[in-house]
DNA sequence: ACCTGAACACCGTTCAAGT
DNA sequence: ACCTGAACACCGTTCAAGT
């Protein structure tokens, strides 16, 4: 079986902007943020540098079209063009894992948990489909923010809008509050995502037969060598996050916006835990 | 009156990291991410490169040092070590108007506000500061997300983490919770920070003479502009955005967190809303 | 219309040499 | 111990020239 040659040493099908941003995530993928070169670039698609800049303006257009196709693909929206049916990019995101509904456990909380397809649980699929895609691509949250930066009309920020908001708009919140809910879902997730892609990409500097238990478990001694004077609370919380599951934690986090979102703005419901609406 | 001298032309005192980190922030903030570069720098500090390179293993350090101080300086905590009792950085936070409580008004909320000096006030207070700090130096955010992929241990998290954790304590959380609860805010803050400077960034991007109102109509007319079958939600709150505060949505966002630790973590308070224990 | 590749300006970093 | 500054390797980008 030979569905696809890696690295092609003379280039068969003509240069193309999508084969430039495809190959830019895998260089990005695979040596993080300075992996990213011109020359890297003209070595692997087999060409000179002119010829990239024929299909792309310069190196911060490259990236922001790198950011857009993978956070495109993990919100399972179609990335601007239909393209082929069938999966072009090796490095596309699979985002069914974040179909269903939780990790390991549904929560913390005491709630039984609502009906499935809830608009709760769709904005945990699309939240989980973001946070898979950064684990996957760590560059991404520092692009994203470098992103931001440069347009934060940008594409990437509108398409996670239009996800989570749709879903805070299912969730029968009252029209003059779905900005204010709608961000603060977005920011945690975007937030919370980050820091976990820090942990990933950091994890990745140690040597590959130190695993992630392991790697946790310096991350939180480091803490607890800080200044018992400057960081009692730090102290208080390193064991407990030594402990702690990364998905566990993001899906509570978004849990707690959601209880914020229907006691704050959903009075009709009883007691304040996240419900279906009706 | 000439308290300090701009740009000396010779220097007169020694060079020390302290200054050069001072340097560093000055030209980040006067140029952005590009701006810092080791040449701009020597010319600012007359020196050579080598004299930088023996005070700063490299730029990353330079840049971890420099977003280091400023949160500190947002964060009214003692940089690392205690230097003068005057002010010394010209670019150093004030953080005095996140002391009281709100910007324009309380919030979104029916809730009459908690006493003055609650530890919602102070989680609101620390969240304003690097909401400041942040507007001051739009390069922070994608400062931190670096550091933080270079290493999570980094000393700003901790910092930043133990501010708002020890209001979280004081909230009454019970310590099962804590971590979570701190990383929702944290995570939250952080999130919201981030996208109100690419904003602010954005906004410098324009000729000076466009003000801050101008570039919201055009980013929102941005939005208004995307395709209608796409993005049904933006266009539904895109009015919504042109008219927000920025401030007012990012306090709103706090209470909507802060609501969610109550009414999931503080059962014995009755309806759900924040206010203080006991 | 699309691609080539030498050339340019600029960057972070090093290091033998000074004081 | 602290600083100098020329030199090095590498980067993004350009552009006259090809097909």
């Amino acid at each position: 079986m030979a569905p696809r040659t890696r690295r092609p040493q003379r280039r068969t099908e003509a240069l193309s902007r999508e084969r430039i941003v495809e190959a830019a995530v895998e260089l990005l993928d695979a040596a993080g943020e300075g992996g990213l070169t011109f020359r890297a670039l003209t070595e692997r698609l087999a060409t000179g540098p002119g010829a990239i800049y024929w299909h792309v303006a310069n190196k911060g257009e490259l990236l922001d079209a790198a950011t857009d196709a993978v956070v495109a693909a993990a919100l399972s929206l179609a990335p601007a063009e239909p393209a082929k049916p069938a999966g072009p990019a090796e490095s596309a995101e699979p985002a069914e894992s974040a179909g269903s509904s939780g990790p390991t456990e549904p929560a913390g909380s005491t709630e039984p948990a609502e009906p499935p397809d809830s608009p709760q649980d769709k904005i945990r699929a699309v939240a989980f489909g973001l946070f898979d895609a950064i684990e996957g691509h760590p560059w991404l949250p520092t692009q994203l923010a470098l992103q931001l930066s440069r347009s934060p009309w940008g594409s990437v920020t509108p398409r996670i809008f239009e996800s989570i908001g749709r879903q805070v708009r299912a969730l029968g919140v009252p029209e003059g509050h779905w900005f204010t809910a709608t961000s603060a879902l977005v920011h945690y997730i975007l937030g919370a995502a980050g820091q976990n892609a820090a942990n990933t990409a950091s994890a990745r500097t140690f040597p590959p037969d130190v695993d992630r238990a392991e790697f946790l478990d310096a991350a939180s001694k480091a803490w607890e060598e800080l200044d018992p004077d400057d960081y009692p609370f730090i102290r208080a919380v390193a064991a407990e996050m030594r402990e702690h599951d990364d998905r566990e934690q993001f899906l509570a986090g978004i849990d707690l916006v959601l209880t914020g979102i229907t006691a704050l703005h959903l009075p009709s419901t009883q007691g304040g835990a996240p419900s279906s609406a009706t």
